[in-house]
DNA sequence: ATACTATTTCGTAATCTTACGAAATGGCGA
DNA sequence: TCGCCATTTCGTAAGATTACGAAATAGTAT
């Protein structure tokens, strides 16, 4: 069944109008990254993540490749999508979630992700003085002000 | 209670995102409209109309004037929000629903509000050769193809 | 004031969303 | 082949959204 550009629209909307969708589409922004990376970040059950991705895929602002034991995603390359995020808010650099996010991530992309894995996804096991820092940071950010 | 720049974020798509809600503000970008021009074109009890309103105020898409008896609503001004709306879907021009919305938008305009209050909303009881005429053109978009 | 009427607020019922754990799936390496 | 493990699917319970009518509100005109 295919939907009207209204339905169409109204799904992507959906998509993103979740705190959870929203901050993946950002942590994405920064780099592709695969299911675990981003449970890592985001705290979740792996299946309410799969579930949210599923969303961002129907909704067609992310597309996943399968590499190896693990599914990388990223934003979909085309001009809509990046207008539309680009338009989604001016501001995001400001807000505290957004930058400890951020900040996770591009530590996180320096840990072989056999090794994320191998610690259940919990950060703070990691002997990564990088990722120690990075969430120092990120902790900070989130309790002050 | 303020809102941190995710969650404003996620509001504003949240009243984006629902197909009433989006054809309001396309009517909208269109001409300014009272409640009740709203209502006769999109169908849903009175109390409806102004939940979903009062989202797209909250939302911060949408401004409210009072003109005595009624209340005209229209799109925020700022560039933040045009740019949000023009990056929402292209194509909407093509959409049978936006189009006919938009028909009866402009036939609206050229009756007098206490003439479509008087109808109760009902524009087939409207006596006006323009108004019978986009109603047609209106069905006709959405009941073909 | 009083009646009138567009809009809002509120309570309610139906529907949709979300998060979870448990079980299923699919790809890799032993 | 077999087990391992990231991811998905599914059932379920809690919570959010939506539409409605009835009652409240607010602003006009008589």
């Amino acid at each position: 069944m295919t939907l009207t550009r209204l339905a169409r629209a109204v799904q992507t909307h959906k998509a993103i109008a979740h705190p959870v969708r929203l901050r993946m589409l950002l942590m994405l922004r920064e780099s592709p990254l695969c299911g675990c990376q981003i449970g890592a970040v985001v705290k979740l059950a792996a299946s309410t993540i799969s579930e949210h991705l599923s969303e961002l895929k129907k909704a067609g602002l992310v597309v996943e490749k399968k590499e190896g034991r693990w599914v990388e995603y990223s934003l979909v390359d085309d001009t809509a999508t990046e207008t539309l995020l680009a338009a989604i808010s001016p501001g995001f650099e400001r807000d505290a979630t957004v930058r400890a996010d951020a900040i996770l991530v591009k530590a996180l992309k320096r840990v072989p992700l056999e090794e994320l894995c191998s610690v259940d996804l919990d950060l703070t096991q990691l002997e990564r003085p990088a990722v120690a820092t990075a969430l120092e940071r990120a902790e900070r950010l989130l309790t002050e002000r």
